[in-house]
DNA sequence: TATGAATGAGCATTCATTCAT
DNA sequence: AATGAATGAATGCTCATTCAT
């Protein structure tokens, strides 16, 4: 039975290249820290406020020079794409404790659930997916295939189970989600991300 | 039988003076003429690279200069909401056409398919939409209520058919399309559209 | 005894070159009509409002169009220019009508009041006047000139009365002026005109 | 025997952070350097141009980036404030200077005529002193306070020596100056701002 | 002549990114 | 490594002036 992976991703800063440049030695810890500090400020921030908040300000509230964060991060949406990728990484986790549930099905929507739950209200997710998410055509690479892959690993056992609709794949998937999370975006009613996501499960279960 | 839409959705202005200060008099020959021409060029600039696009890249493209499309708009915003206005004015037109059908479900499930075939790949119509869909908080006013009002009918009608499930509100529908169209911002990938369409139409209809 | 000049300074518009084209012409009646508007609201507006009111304003509040305006002063700069014209025409009227009176040092202080009465609150007033009476270098000619000399007779038979030290020229006096009513430009206080007036008199007199 | 100017009128804040936010870091050496250098070039440039001058000009002047300058100013308001700072500064400085003397009327009138000198021709120093006297009616504060505060001192001592006319208070008094250094804004003919200079002391003198 | 539409240089300000300390 | 100062391209908007109707 596979483990939990820890859940603060830790383990990524210097092996894969996201952000920062790709040298094969590990940071100083003082650096990982501000790394992970300029991290979490910026999901914070960026989920609150959106994708434009100036690096300034994230420097700022992380109460560290622009420099730094330049250092870590050499561009903005550098910076971006390392909080998507936390954001996978957190969903990719998600996603695999669920896959370890007995119903497919169960399994499949109570993930789709939860990423709404997550998403509601959260511009940084919303905004941060919607670069990397929407575009379709772009095959892709690292964490984002991880993260499909787990999501068809889930979709397509509720499919087998009968539990939803065949003609569904995983890029019309991610693709709804995507689309929902963004609708989202501004209202934290849970009533409406009830009924939004109802209509969605309903309609991913297929015709009656 | 269905009764037609209540005038009051359908006296939209149709001349002149949306944006700008409302005069009554018609505009000259040549400023209509520009006028329309920065409508053109602002809707298919901001359908295609957003609504970030410099407003003297607009007046570029459209061969003016930059004073000419303040003129007539005296903000940026003013010119999107114009384009945003044009857009739901086409589109309102279209669900009184389709509220003249005899089959409740059918007219509405037909203005949904119009709206995403419309609105694939055309960011200012998404932008129009989430004018209304995404702050669902905002009180509507002008050509928004008016569109509310119209699809509004065409929901209620189908409910009252049976053809659509009755907890759905129209704020819920127009927060959909809106979710739905976000989707295909960047995908003008045909089947992509119908397997969404036909997955929202279904969670629609409801729970079988 | 010479007949008081109609207060309006109407006779001005063809023979001297302020604004417009000096053809030897008339204008017409209806042009005559519009450029007396014009200065009127000019008039009115900047001395409310001050000199940075765009034409546009001033056409609007007008009720003609802003081509006429250029029509009549084609710049900003000679519109302002006739402003302050017909400000010192008035003045040069009521100067010449102190002239009469028979005591000189009345008449000078009187004169004096009635500037800085007239001045007080008045924006256009001042800072038109000080576009083209501060400069003291510059040789004067028009109407300046014409205002310079009434001045100068009234500065002139005070001193010869010894109501007014002898050393002051007339260009200190301008100077002198200009400045207070400067000052008064954002305080419409009486109190704080009346004695600074008082201070400036009392300095022209001189050292007890 | 004249005391010390109350204390409150001199701890003006000498080293850093005017305009900007007020930290309590010293700057950096450079970024010190810059900002004398931006408000050095300011003061000149305000002063003999006026407070029209676009921002570019004063960073080309200056050899600087416009960002730089805004890094200091945020605002083109808080740039001019800070050279007004700058010059209320040096003011109170020889005001308190000028309280050492024993004869209070003379302190006082030496004050006078040192505004004058200095502010001959300056446009920067008048707009500094049209901030405390053009518009009374709103309360002062910070520099500006602190600069009333002295030039009362001055005032009241010079008043109780029986020099200056009673009816006069401070207000009247940077009123008076503030119109006269206007007055020499244009003109740096020693001998007018002498008779100038001349007229006003005799005028709060008072009449003989 | 009158009108007001068109023009575009000009300006304050922001922000991603680079670089000296 | 960290810092934050410097940079300057980019952007929304204004307004004097010109010109077609």
């Amino acid at each position: 039975m596979p483990k939990k992976v820890p859940s603060q991703a830790l383990e990524v800063k210097d092996s894969i290249s996201v952000g920062a440049v790709t040298t094969g030695k590990p940071l100083r810890a003082d650096a990982r820290r501000n790394r992970e500090l300029i991290l979490d400020v910026a999901t914070k921030v960026f989920a609150t406020e959106g994708l434009d908040v100036p690096i300034d300000e994230i420097a700022n509230r992380a109460g560290i020079g622009i420099g730094t964060v330049y250092r870590h991060f050499p561009t903005k949406e550098e910076l971006i794409e390392a909080v998507v990728f936390s954001f996978k990484q957190r969903l990719i986790e998600k996603a695999s404790e669920m896959l370890e549930q007995n119903d497919p099905g169960q399994a499949f929507f109570n993930f789709l659930s939860l990423i709404v739950r997550e998403g509601t209200g959260n511009k940084a997710l919303i905004a941060a997916l919607s670069r990397s998410g929407a575009d379709i055509q772009r095959p892709l690479s690292g964490i984002s295939l991880n993260f499909q892959n787990v999501l068809g690993e889930l979709l397509n056992r509720a499919q087998q189970a009968g539990s939803v609709r065949s003609d569904i794949q995983v890029t019309d998937l991610t693709a709804i989600l995507f689309s929902v999370l963004r609708t989202l975006e501004h209202n934290d009613d849970s009533g409406l991300s009830e009924r939004i996501l109802s209509v969605v499960c309903d309609g991913l279960r297929g015709r009656c």
